[in-house]
DNA sequence: CCGACTACTTAGTATACCCAGG
DNA sequence: CCTGGGTATACTAAGTAGTCGG
């Protein structure tokens, strides 16, 4: 197999000296600490299941508490002028922030919230707000809206001010220490209190988020560290030593009654070691993915449902690269499928459509409420078990009613170690990309031409996901721009190419060294401009390619960043045009690893 | 096998920020 | 020097998948 990749040993040394440039006697003190454990070992392997031996962190920062509004900011109800109190106030302001959004005339949403900020009214407050249709948030939304156009207004000083204060916060709480690793946090400002916005038909949508507090949060940190301090007069919920997890905060959330954490940045080992884990996971599937084809094909014919079942949708994971599907607790949440999920109501059969056999349709929400719509010619074997599963089923039964993500997902372990579900969106993600680079890549392309193959590279892997965005607001707008760009630069061309033709005529009749010269400088103006043309054309497809299309996610998780490594130092691309700095930060192990002739 | 619980990855959108061009 | 538009980052919701006890 591969090296341990040395950028994680090599990176704590680093951290130790960029800890004691800092001025602060805290960050030395830190400094000296880390050095000292960075002596005890020297990145060991851990036994099954343990996930550090030293872990010390400053605890999380909490929401800065709830300022009342100044007693001009009026809340009115049925018309009068009402002074609330501060709780009541506060989750109206939580509305009135939300005042311009589509959610606010939700009708789940304004039940949910209204249910939930009568919770927190005092009695008369309860007696007399009976109706939110009476409630007058406008004001109190006026007035936001100019506290945050102040915010755009204020001085360079005061924004410097901010800055650093925001810096000091980072600093202090953005770091942990794990192992001999001084490691950023992702997360660590706990969430603050306000209204729940789920995605898609989100039955809880509106219901207030309430505000955590430290007897709400659980320390994870090692019995040797300092532990960190509660806030004055305040206590944590559990202080706990388990280094069998990776995160250092905990929560218990009050919406769905889900666990929150607070964990380590993408950039850190525990992070990087575990992704890096994850693309070799793909790479062992690529070896056996024949045999795993041939194997689901052949249960297409099996006497027992539950395997044909199995098969079907395995293949459909497979080819479509359609997630697992877990069950979901019925009106907790959006109704939404993966494969495993899906209803007889998710897919149409057509015999025959448009010139093609044997055809599905598939139109379902999957993830965050992003439909997944298409059509897709399949093979005659799984058409004909389709109609076999959907008979005498009603349009909401299961149309997997045999077969869930546990059952699969213990099949595919058996097949190959450390197999499940996901292992095939990864594979197949990553196998496109590097086939789509081989493909779309043209030896004799310029590097913005090779940048363009690359995103179409890229964007052939975000159509297989699905990975979709809503058309950003200014696109319209933008495309006009560019193409308005576009037009003055061919001009411009034009412009350059008659004054190229004048002087090669002039340098004709001339014939001195000075009409030569003044030929050569046009020719040269007349290949830049056509080079920055070319540059804009490309900007302008790729951009009108990717408008509801998001690159970034296949980009961060499904794409072996290796394949993209090796692309670049292949084609002489600086991996900075490929990856910015928070991705070059994650993926710095495969930066540091991957050769160019690296296959995925 | 099931449901509850836990830990971790993956996801789209809102907002902050920065820099090119007027 | 300022502005606006485009990118980077922050945020947190919504998935996957494992374990455990009955």
């Amino acid at each position: 197999g591969d090296p341990v990749p040395a950028v994680w040993s090599r990176n704590a040394l680093v951290m130790v000296e960029e800890a004691e440039r800092g001025r602060s006697m805290e960050s030395v003190a830190w400094a000296q600490d880390t050095r000292s454990w960075g002596r005890k070992w020297e990145e060991e392997r851990y036994p099954e299941g343990i996930k550090w031996k030293f872990l010390e962190h400053k605890g999380p920062v909490f929401a800065p508490p709830y300022e009342p509004l100044p007693e001009n900011v009026k809340f009115y109800y049925d018309g009068k002028v009402m002074k609330l109190s501060t709780k009541a106030e506060e989750v109206a302001t939580f509305f009135a922030k939300m005042l311009d959004h589509e959610y606010t005339t939700k009708e789940i949403f304004r039940k949910n919230f209204f249910k939930d900020w009568r919770k927190e009214m005092t009695s008369e407050e309860k007696s007399t707000i009976t109706n939110l249709s009476k409630c007058d948030f406008t004001h109190m939304s006026q007035y936001f809206k100019a506290q945050s156009e102040a915010r755009k207004q204020m001085s360079k000083e005061e924004k410097q001010k901010i800055k650093e204060e925001n810096e000091r916060l980072l600093k202090e709480y953005g770091y942990c220490v794990m192992d001999n690793h001084k490691e950023r946090i992702a997360n660590f400002k706990i969430e603050p209190p306000g209204l729940f916005r789920g995605r898609g038909n989100h039955p809880k949508m509106g219901m207030l988020k309430r505000r955590i507090m430290p007897e709400d949060i659980i320390i994870n940190c090692s019995k040797d560290s300092k532990i960190p301090p509660p806030p004055p007069g305040h206590k944590w919920k559990e202080v706990r030593h388990d280094n069998k997890v990776t995160w250092l905060v905990s929560w218990t959330e009050n919406i769905q009654g889900s666990i929150k954490y607070i964990m380590l940045n993408p950039s850190s080992r525990i992070k990087g070691e575990k992704d890096w884990q994850k693309y070799e996971t793909a790479r062992r599937l690529k070896k056996c993915v024949d045999k795993i084809r041939n194997q689901y094909r052949e249960d297409w014919k099996s006497k027992e449902m539950k395997v044909r079942q199995r098969a079907v949708a395995l293949y459909f994971i497979d080819k479509l690269a359609l997630r697992a599907g877990n069950e979901k607790e019925e009106g907790e949440t959006a109704d939404t499928v993966g494969c495993c999920s899906l209803r007889v109501e998710h897919i149409k059969l057509h015999p025959e459509l448009d010139g093609q056999e044997y055809v599905v349709e598939f139109d379902f929400l999957g993830k965050d409420s992003i439909r997944y719509y298409n059509k897709v010619p399949v093979e005659k074997r799984v058409f004909k078990n389709l109609q076999l599963f959907m008979e005498n089923k009603q349009p909401e039964d299961d149309l997997f009613d045999r077969l869930n993500t546990s059952i699969l997902n213990k099949h595919l372990q058996d097949l190959m170690e450390g197999l499940t579900a996901k292992v095939f969106r990864t594979y197949n993600a990553s196998i496109t990309l590097q086939q789509q680079l081989k493909e779309l890549t043209n030896p004799d392309d310029n590097i913005p031409a090779k940048i363009l193959s690359y995103n179409r590279a890229n964007r052939a892997v975000a159509i297989l996901c699905n990975h979709q965005r809503a058309p950003p607001k200014t696109f319209e707008k933008s495309m006009m721009n560019l193409q308005s760009k576009i037009d003055a630069k061919k001009e411009q061309l034009a412009d350059a190419r008659r004054e190229l033709k004048s002087a090669k005529a002039d340098a004709k009749v001339r014939r001195d060294e000075k009409s030569k010269k003044t030929v050569e400088s046009k020719k040269k103006a007349v290949q830049r401009i056509e080079e920055q043309l070319m540059k804009l054309e490309v900007q302008a497809t790729d951009r009108e390619e990717n408008k509801q299309i998001a690159l970034g996610t296949s980009k961060l998780n499904y794409l072996d960043p290796r394949i993209s490594v090796a692309w670049c130092k292949k084609w002489g691309i600086p991996i900075e045009k490929i990856y910015n700095k928070t991705q070059r930060e994650k993926f710095a192990w495969a930066i540091d690893m991957a050769e160019e002739d690296y296959e995925f």
